[in-house]
DNA sequence: ATTTCTTATCGCAAATATACGATTGGTTTT
DNA sequence: AAAACCAATCGTATATTTGCGATAAGAAAT
C-alpha cells in the first residue's frame, strides 16, 4: 500500500468512529459482543464452546475488542473474566447515534 | 486463511450489522459519507478534489459504500451523481441502534 | 516441584484491503 | 468522426486480517 508522506487529517470524531467501526466488522466479533451484553461477562472459555473458532482465533478477536476498548479482561485467576467496557461503549454508542444523526 | 468447510452460522442481523461496520471501518468513507450528508449528494471528482487520494481510490471506497449499500449513483451525464441510500441507511441505523441497545 | 488448567502469543498460510498509475468505457461537445 | 471529460476498472505492490496448530506463560492444585 503505497502511502502519502503526509498522512491524511480527518477529524478526530472521524478515527475514531472508524476504529470502532472496524472492530464490529467482524460477525464473530459482534456475536461476541452480544454474548457479553447478554451474559454480563464471560471467560474465553466459555466463548470457544459457543463458537466453533480455535481457540487462538478467538483470543485474537478479544485482542481486537479490547484494543478498540470495547472489551476489558479482569483477572480470576485461572481465567479472565471480559466484560463491555462501558465507559467506551458509550463512547462508541454515542458516536454512532451522532453519525447517524 | 484456512476456513471451516462448514462455514459458521451467524444470525442474519449479525451479518448484516458487521457488513455496514466494515463498511464504515475507514476513516476515508466516513469522512464520504459525512460529506454526502452534507451536501446531499456529489460527484466523484468532487471528493477527489476534497481529498488528497487518487481518483481511483475515491473510486474504490465509493464500490464498497455502495456493494454495502449505504450510497447510491445516479447518471447525470457525463457524471455520476452519489447520494445517501435512505432506505439501507436506515436499516443501518436501526440496527446499530439495537445494537448499542 | 510437578502437573494441570486457562489464555496469550508465535509462526505460518491464505485472503482481503488499500493505494497508485495506466487504461478503458461511456457521454458530450466540437 | 474526433476530441474532451468523467468515472470505473485493471494490474500491481504492500499491508493487514483471519485462521490454524504449536508453544509459552501464568496461576492453582496436587
Amino acid at each position: 500500500m503505497k502511502r502519502n508522506l503526509e498522512p491524511i487529517e480527518y477529524k478526530e470524531n472521524t478515527e475514531a468512529l472508524a476504529k470502532f467501526a472496524k472492530a464490529l466488522a467482524h460477525p464473530t466479533r459482534i456475536a461476541i459482543l452480544k454474548h457479553l451484553d447478554n451474559q454480563s461477562c464471560c471467560f474465553t472459555g466459555d466463548l470457544v464452546e459457543v463458537f466453533p473458532l480455535a481457540q487462538s482465533t478467538i483470543s485474537q478477536h478479544l485482542k481486537e475488542l479490547k484494543n478498540a476498548g470495547l472489551i476489558q479482561g479482569e483477572l480470576k485467576p485461572p481465567k479472565i473474566k471480559y466484560c463491555i467496557n462501558q465507559e467506551n461503549w458509550n463512547i462508541a454508542k454515542s458516536l454512532f447515534q451522532q453519525f447517524f444523526e
